[in-house]
Parts: structure tokens; C-alpha cells; sequence
DNA sequence: ATCATATTCAACCATATGGTTGAATATGAT
DNA sequence: ATCATATTCAACCATATGGTTGAATATGAT
């Protein structure tokens, strides 16, 4: 069932609502990475990527390894999938709008006597 | 493919991440609502729930029907996708770790001789 | 016309957020 | 010991956020 507790998911989505930082799981997706790795394709001081960092990480998002100087980071993924099951419960809702879609497209499909072939774009004058 | 462009996700993560609009989003689910219903079951101000609301409906999550003077107010379900797709591409890192622990579990059930049966609560001694 | 109801607007406030810079800390290399 | 590298800390700043209150607006009911 997954005790999701609405502070944690509070913390999660608010991590996950920047751009920045979802690039920076996006690149610990591929593989682990150093603070100042993670910081590197930011245009921004690597106090405020640190900043970022830490963001992600009391979001449970990243772990972090201090090996000596420096800081190994890699992908925690527990909190994604508490995030993908509050999300979990309103797929009904986005599905049904596509069957409903489909079944317009169908019946706009059905109604229309083949046409043969679309022209070429400007083929016929406006 | 679904383009999920940065500010989009920014938006409506940022939507997501504050539980009143969450719960807001739970009673939408369940069926349309004014904005007075809306902000009904929360210990604020009613211009401080329709501010919520208005950052759901700025993220795409809602929209408004005016009913004369009465908003009502129902679930767009689409962005929430959005979120979904870009944690899909996660999902294989929980689902991992999952299985992981599940072996752990099977491992471990191997290597333990049949407990039979684990005793009744407060039957043994602390 | 008058009054009640539903909602927003405007001004305000305290705190959070995302950034900066310069100094501090801790480890590694010579 | 000395210097370089990796990272954080502290102080600061502008803006965003989430709340308040009182007035305004717009519609509905009588």
C-alpha cells in the first residue's frame, strides 16, 4: 500500500519542480556523478548547484557517498515511485480521454468516403 | 512522444507540490465543484483557496465553467500524463530495486528452516 | 430597487526560494 | 609543510509563495 504521508510528496514534488534539478537525475540516471559533475552543465555557481543538490537529496531523491574531497551521488528512485502512485490514481482519468479521442478519430475516419490520398501541400492554390 | 517542455513540467510539478491543491485535485476526481465547495473542507480564506486554484488552473490541472456567479470547476487530467511520461522514464530504476529486495526476501526465506509458524503475539517473553 | 451570495482584487505580510560572492573546511598531491 | 582541489558555509539579495483582511464586482433572489 505505501503510506504516502502528504509532507514527503509535499517535499518530493517540490524537488521535482524544477528544471534543473530534473536535469540532475537525469544525468544520475545514466551513471553516478560528483557534486561538481552534477553542477558542470549549469550556468550557475557551484554553491547554488550545491544548493540544488541538497534539495534532491532531503527529498530522498539522491544518496551521497563522501569519498574524501569529494561527494558521489547517485539516484535514489523510492520517492519517484510514491510520486508515480498519487499520480496512479487519476490514470483513469487521462485514459479515458484518450479512448474518448480515439473513438472521435474512429467515427470521423468512418465518416469520411476514403479519401484518396491527401493532395500534396501546395498543390492546390489557397 | 508527447514534447514535455521544462516550463510546462516546472508548472505543474509546482502545482503538485503542495497538498492542499493535491487534496483539491483528490475532490475533482470524485466529481465537478464550485469554488466555494472547493475551498470548503481547508482552514483558510476563501482568496487564499481560489489563489490555489488558480495556480491549478495556470498549470492546466482544472478548468473553470462560469455558471453565472458560480465557478464551477472540474479535472483536466492531461498534464497530469505529462508527469507520468516523464517519471516512466524511471520507472525501471524503482521497479529494479524492487526486485532486488524481492530475492533478498527469497534468499533469505531459503536459507531459514521452515519457522513453523511465527508464535502468537505476546506469548513469549520480551 | 434592494439585499444576499459567490468570487475576485488589492494591499499587505512573513517566510521560502534560487541565486550571488567571498571565506572556510577538508582532503589529496608534492 | 605547502599548494591545489572539492565542497560547503555564511551573509546577502530579489522575487515568489502562501497566507491575511477589507473592498469591489457580478449575479441571483425578492
Amino acid at each position: 500500500m505505501v503510506e504516502y504521508d502528504s509532507q514527503t510528496l509535499d517535499t518530493i514534488f517540490h524537488a521535482l519542480g524544477d528544471a534543473t534539478r530534473r536535469a540532475m537525475l537525469g544525468d544520475l540516471a545514466v551513471g553516478d556523478r560528483t557534486v561538481g559533475e552534477l553542477a558542470e552543465p549549469f550556468a550557475m555557481s557551484l554553491a547554488a548547484a550545491s544548493k540544488h543538490i541538497k534539495v534532491l537529496e532531503a527529498a530522498g531523491l539522491i544518496r551521497r557517498d563522501v569519498r574524501g574531497r569529494t561527494h558521489v551521488c547517485s539516484l535514489e528512485p523510492m520517492p519517484l515511485m510514491s510520486a508515480d502512485q498519487w499520480l496512479g490514481v487519476y490514470r483513469r482519468f487521462w485514459t479515458n480521454r484518450l479512448d474518448t479521442l480515439e473513438q472521435l478519430l474512429r467515427a470521423d475516419d468512418a465518416a469520411t468516403p476514403h479519401p484518396p490520398k491527401p493532395p500534396l501541400p501546395g498543390t492546390e492554390g489557397e
